[in-house]
DNA sequence: GAAATACTACGGTCTTGGCCGAAGTGTTTG
DNA sequence: CAAACACTTCGGCCAAGACCGTAGTATTTC
């Protein structure tokens, strides 16, 4: 039973700042290059083109060739899930300034975690769908009921999209929620519907998301979710994610 | 907000060979001394020490101090399900951990502590005797009542092997249940005669105990208790939300 | 074809941190 | 009390690996 030296592996991959780094900015699902990879982290792209080489050789990281860029991806949602559960842990250190988080309050409100919802409102619409037996959940699987079924018919989610080899349903442990909400198929249906619909809109290039006016009746008609967006006056939480998009140098 | 550096530094942790085969170790919900992770990790003591602490102000390994040794067990169920990602990544397949997990169920049914019994079914007995009032109990000692000396007499277990030097009486709080157990020489006591008439047996090389079909009969008519063996806590289909919070003392 | 872009390979520097021997603290035993 | 035991602290040794400058290889653009 020498699990030991296999999961240090893995955790030594992770437990470098710059590879840390690369992981978090991958783990809404986006695809990212080298290049923007190595930005985020803040390191120099050969130092970056050394840690992308290791964490795709450990099958932690999908490689795509595109011309002469490399898209780099998490490898699966297994991953995505291991990353959530280091998040759980590490937040839970000496509760120091956890207010001195800026643009958090965002991220806890709502954001997508790999291809689905996550943050408050997610996990009250885990809460609901559970509370109504349309899902059943347990520790590390879920399934729906008939009358789930026919809830999500009516709503006009498709789920025959879910294709075979993907987990269906099961719940993904909240980092700031410390609750489960809906990962899998249905998980991923949940926030192609909200996104369709304009109920939710992300915020830049970050894994924030805020809840549109639309959104937000949508919510309370659909789920019964009161949850006004998270603030009023000013703009819902400027997101301080470095930004992505123009900063590149060069 | 930045995640990274916080994932990185938990996983850092977790990463170095060493540290990683500790938690392994502690993965089923044991408490093991630093000299025993040191045995499993496969490093000196001193070095052990530098690791535990550091596990230990990180906030991933809990610590009891008792006389001369110093028990560790893992700081939260968190922890555990990190290690489970962690694990589910690193093998490439369908965890198999999930038997130690059960293990670990065992454990809180019945193990050893020390030299007297641990587990629900010790706090069962523990309560037992305290509501017929054979034992009174307060917060740090313990001491039988006249009916309490002949409910053992008659059982046939002989309180006065007891050295003069150990505490006769106390109770010991269990982890798994949270409630106290019976410790000293009356709680020894009780572990050997359930020993000696076979309603327990270890298993293997862990301080885990099995209750007998045998033991079951006589737990139920001399204390009873209606515990059936290891009610193996299997599904139940129920959600586990509101566990996450607690189940571990902190 | 030449230049720019995106990424990779190599080599040398330097910090981090794991490791153990020796010595020290606190606890139990006899 | 002394000895055994469990564990921790300190100090020095050493290897792993993160980092970047330089110099490459593909690919696209002009």
């Amino acid at each position: 039973m020498d699990t030991g030296p296999k999961i240090a592996q893995v955790a030594a991959l992770v437990g470098d700042p710059a590879r840390a780094n690369m992981l978090s900015a991958l783990m809404d699902g986006r695809t990212l290059t080298a290049s923007e990879l190595a930005y985020v982290s803040g390191v120099a792209p050969q130092t970056a083109s050394g840690h992308l080489a290791k964490l795709s050789d450990a099958g932690l990281l999908a490689l795509e060739k595109q011309g002469r860029r490399r898209y780099f991806r998490l490898a699966s949602p297994l991953v995505a899930r291991m990353l959530e559960g280091l998040m759980v842990v590490a937040q839970e250190g000496p509760a120091r300034q956890r207010n001195l988080w800026r643009g958090g309050e965002t991220l806890r409100h709502a954001r997508t975690c790999y291809d689905h919802m996550a943050g408050r409102i997610a996990v009250a619409i885990a809460d609901r769908l559970v509370q109504q037996s349309f899902i059943l959940l347990d520790e590390d699987g879920g399934q729906l009921t008939d009358a789930g079924r026919s809830f999500f018919d009516e709503l006009g989610v498709d789920l025959r999209l879910a294709s075979k080899r993907r987990v269906f349903c099961r719940p993904c442990l909240d980092w700031s929620e410390r609750r489960p909400h809906l990962a899998g198929a249905v998980g991923a249906a949940i926030l192609r519907h909200a996104l369709d619909h304009d109920w939710v809109e992300h915020i830049r290039d970050s894994r924030a998301l805020v809840v549109t006016p639309v959104g937000v009746r949508g919510l309370a008609t659909t789920f019964g979710i009161e949850g006004a967006p998270p603030t009023d006056g000013r703009r819902a939480g400027c997101i301080t994610v470095p930004r992505l998009g123009s900063g590149y140098p060069g």
